[in-house]
DNA sequence: ATTCTTGCAAACGGTTTGCACATAC
DNA sequence: GTATGTGCAAACCGTTTGCAAGAAT
């Protein structure tokens, strides 16, 4: 399913301006910002305006055609602890719990990463913290 | 090694403040940010500036004292491809690599995560690009 | 006494919002 | 024709910075 008719079949409109800012997107490799975007494309559509570009790029994430490789807009948010650990982020509430896992500490290196030398990683896993989980549990019965 | 020696042993003056958001930070799990460290101390220390919060959370953070779970000031990054995935990145450029390995897909659930649901994981892998690791390598030659 | 830190307020940078005009359907 | 998107500028929010006053050594 390409992208005009992903957003034809939940009715949202198709301007050049999402057409362009997805197209730009996909053939792009280097995960560009929203300034990136807006950069390339004003040349040719010199009326192109940046809160167009996030307005649409939000769009786009929520209906599931593209996706942030970092949050924006959130605050830092820091760890007494420094040794190797890792993440349990809630997606509804914020939370993050830690994870130590010596399972988790000793990945293998990824493949096709041409000539990347890793130093380090991490794990962040998504979904539910207990309390949030519990509480869709309590709503759905 | 306690703080207080940690900062003696590099010649950083020990303050009031220094000590009382390193020890906030220690004792609280919920990787508070640091309005919540100002918020929190604010009725003890009446005079504490979010400034300096901010200002002693880098300064410790530089000298390996606590982490960052995630990075600020950056800006939003987005990505075209949806599939799952994993990303390496540079700390030196800042580059994002897509990173596609069956491996990384099926990880164990963590451990103690008590009654997280996890509906989905990352591995984010930290270091240097081709490109920054042949400039250094360059360099030392 | 000297050096480094604090606190304040102003600046900053990325992102969001309100609103009038334009465009897709 | 109506609903929705676009463009502009202003607002916003977390974070940083410049600087005078204060504290640590």
């Amino acid at each position: 399913m390409n992208i005009e008719e992903a957003l034809r079949a939940r009715g949202i409109p198709l301007t050049h301006q999402r057409l362009a800012i997805y197209e730009r997107l996909k053939k792009s490799k280097e995960h560009p910002s929203a300034e990136d975007i807006y950069r390339a494309l004003k040349p040719r559509y010199p009326s192109l305006s940046l809160a167009t570009v996030y307005k649409t790029l939000q769009t786009l994430e929520k209906l599931g055609l593209i996706s942030l490789v970092n949050r924006p807009h959130a605050q830092a948010r820091y760890d007494a602890i420094t040794e190797r650990h890792h993440h349990a982020i809630c997606e509804r509430c914020g939370r993050i719990d830690d994870l130590f896992d010596p399972r988790l500490d000793e990945l293998p290196l990824p493949k096709g990463a041409g000539g990347f030398v890793v130093t380090g990683h991490s794990v962040h896993f998504r979904g539910l913290c207990k309390g949030c989980a519990g509480a869709k549990e309590r709503r759905k019965r």
